[in-house]
RNA sequence: GCGCCUGUAGCUCAGUCGGAUAGAGCGUCGGCCUCCGAAGCCGAAGGUCGCAGGUUCGAGUCCUGCCGGGCGCACCA
């Protein structure tokens, strides 16, 4: 049972009025949900001042925006957090913290509830002060300064530059992306990176495979190797090289092919069959021209890569190559550095790094026996790099099939002294195409896997990055391609944007009556808009700088895509309870300020999330 | 076997630092267009939050164990 009490009522001074004092004050209480925290601060401080609360019981303030109607707008569970060491009870807490509370014109009235929550009901001036915040900031509306400027250094993406980026990819850029953004948003310096896996035994088969199908292009009888990149984009790749330089590649197939392992379809074992596939064309074709070849596949997908992203909405500060790191000696270098700390030792002939006492399973190798560093050396060269270049922070995202990878990174990491804190990893899910209720089959090893660019094509960006970022990453995503491309209501990404088209549409509608928005007299006027519908909205509008600020902290994007739901939800309930194009000329300038404003946060919440906000649709 | 992720309505998922009566969408059922776009809105039904313990004023949320699902455990990248 809940007894509530009405302990303070404070005055209500209507805050937005025609002039531009109202929103001065807008802005200076701006945003509620601190300016409360900060009012409970003083209520706090005041009453341990007082010595009715024991100097030394320090809780954080904690404030939520209020679950139902009779919770209110915001409330705190303070007291109940000081019953504790106050060691009293927290109703009792409660009622002097609503005591010492300063006068907020914003806030109507105080209760206390249940076991001690303090809930705060707000004036509906305080929701409509939303929407004259957003006239004054425009696209600038939810951003803060929570990151104050500090460094993240994010990493998404980096798939091996081997082939074209699947649908598993698409999840960790859109994810990356939109996480970035909201970082920036949120007043984080962000730095984008892609890490670029250009070196080691899969980039020679693949520099095998384009050659052998170049071979196969200028005629040559030579068989694919089984464990070869079988995708048409090596034919592809081999057809412009043939064609730009001819028989300039040529050699004497028989040396290559001479004395090679049976391959599968000969009983014999691929992986051996295609390693010596590349050894002969690096013998024949020397290592000069086996580098070159390398170089111009790893560059056209690269570029295929960076094209496919771009028209995905996604961009990188820098594309870091992992051969620049082994070129410049870097990796040798942090060897050393690892050598030099005790955290190397030398068994069968290889170089292992301890990583055991660091909370990995087993040791790693970092350089093989025949002296070659393995990935996992360029990995750590790259991550103290990184740490070394100073970030705040510096984020990983990638695939859950790689999460094997953390424990030896942070070993790395902790190995070089930086805290674990310094690192963090977001590991993303693969997504799962259904199509007519069946599952899409996919399979990196037969190569038929559907492709990111595939995706887009039958979905388009829109749906393809608000579907990838609607749920938490660590979520599996059952991704309906025949929901994606549905127009209509079941289709979330339809329904923003759709509210987004209907009140551009609104505003065509208004011109066509030769009629137009006086804005000034229209923000003059909110305080005419009293209906619960349009508090709603205007409440609705003005949580969307919290959600901006916990999606960052968080590293959540997906509180983005819910909140945007509800917000077009909230506006489509609105549309359907009132005509905004009405004769009352105050009342309609008035509810075109809200429903404009309404469209300048959707605008806003889509451009994060990388989703267009189309006029038409 | 070991490790990481995960289990919430028939389905897909939210659930903020541990808070009040666990929420959406789809699906089902029933309503709403002479009216700014029905690609929309309103209402109803639907739950042992995988199971069992523990921590405390309070657990979907934290801890332990078990069960189920996904992924990973190379001198490959």
């Amino acid at each position: 049972m809940r007894i509530a009490a009405v302990a303070a009522s404070l005055s209500c001074t209507p805050l937005v009025s025609a002039h531009n004092g109202g929103l001065t004050r807008a802005r200076q209480l701006w945003p509620m949900k601190h300016q409360i925290a900060q009012d409970l601060r003083q209520a706090l401080d005041h009453l341990q001042n007082q010595g009715q609360l024991p100097a030394e019981a320090d809780v954080a303030v904690q404030v939520e925006r209020g679950r139902g109607e009779e919770h209110g707008d915001f409330a705190t569970n303070t007291a109940m957090r000081l019953a504790k060491p106050a060691k009293r009870s927290p109703r009792d807490i409660a009622f002097e913290i609503i005591n010492a509370l300063p006068a907020n014109p914003y806030v109507e009235r105080v209760e206390v509830a249940g076991p001690g929550f303090i809930n705060f009901f707000l004036t509906d001036d305080a929701a409509l002060a939303a929407v004259a915040a957003v006239w004054q900031q425009r696209e600038a509306y939810g951003r803060c300064n929570a990151g104050d400027g500090r460094d993240v250094l994010i990493e998404f993406v980096s798939a091996n530059p081997t082939g074209p980026l699947h649908v598993g990819h698409g999840r960790g850029a859109a994810f990356g992306s939109a996480l970035a953004s909201v970082l920036a948003a949120a007043g984080f310096s962000v730095h984008r990176e892609y890490y670029v896996n250009d070196v080691g035994r899969q980039t020679d088969i693949l520099t095998a495979s384009v050659f052998v199908r170049y071979r196969q292009q200028l005629g040559a009888a030579i068989a694919f190797p089984s464990n070869g990149y079988q995708g048409d984009y090596i034919r592809r790749i081999a057809e412009t090289l043939a064609g730009e330089e001819g028989e300039a590649y040529s050699l004497d197939d028989a040396a290559l092919t001479g004395e090679l392992p049976p391959d599968e379809a000969a009983g014999g074992d691929p992986d051996r069959h295609v390693d010596a596939l590349v050894a002969a064309t690096r013998r024949e074709l020397g290592e000069a021209r086996f580098g070159e070849l390398r170089q111009r596949a790893l560059t056209w997908i690269l570029d295929d890569i960076a094209d496919d992203l771009s028209s995905f909405g996604v961009s990188f500060d820098q594309w870091f190559s992992e051969r620049s790191l082994v070129d410049s000696g870097t990796v040798a270098h942090m060897l050393e550095r690892l050598q030099a700390a005790g955290h190397l030792y030398e068994a069968d002939g290889a170089t292992w790094f301890r990583a055991t006492v660091l909370g990995d399973d087993k040791d790693r190798v970092v350089r093989r026996s025949d002296g070659v560093t393995t990935y996992f050396a360029s990995d750590i060269a790259y991550h103290v790099d990184k740490l070394e270049r100073g970030p705040s922070q510096a984020i990983d995202v990638f695939g859950a099939d790689h999460h094997g990878y953390m424990a030896r990174v942070r070993a790395a990491v902790e190995a070089f002294g930086y805290g674990r804190d310094r690192l963090e990893f977001r590991l993303v899910q693969f997504a799962v195409l259904y199509r007519d209720g069946e599952k899409v089959p996919m399979s990196t090893r037969s190569g038929r896997f559907v492709t990111l660019r595939e995706l887009r094509e039958e979905v388009g960006n829109d749906a393809a990055r608000f579907f990838y970022v609607m749920r938490r990453p660590e979520q599996h995503l059952d991704f309906d391609l025949d929901l994606a491309k549905s127009e209509s209501a079941d289709n979330p990404v339809y329904y923003v944007q759709y509210a987004h088209a209907r009140i551009c549409s609104v505003m065509a509608q208004l011109a066509d009556k030769g009629w137009s928005h006086d804005t000034e007299a229209g923000l003059a006027a909110l305080q005419r808009l009293t209906a619960d519908h349009e508090t709603a909205l205007a409440t609705e509008i003005g949580r969307y700088p919290e959600v901006i600020e916990n999606a960052a902290l968080a590293h959540e994007p997906h509180q983005l895509a819910n909140y945007l739901r509800d917000l077009a939800n909230a506006f489509h309930t609105y549309y359907n309870a009132y005509p905004f194009i009405v004769d009352d000329t105050e009342l309609r300038d008035a509810r075109l300020s809200l429903i404009r404003a309404a469209r300048q946060v959707l605008r806003n919440g889509l451009d994060i999330l990388g989703v267009t906000a189309p006029e038409r649709m």
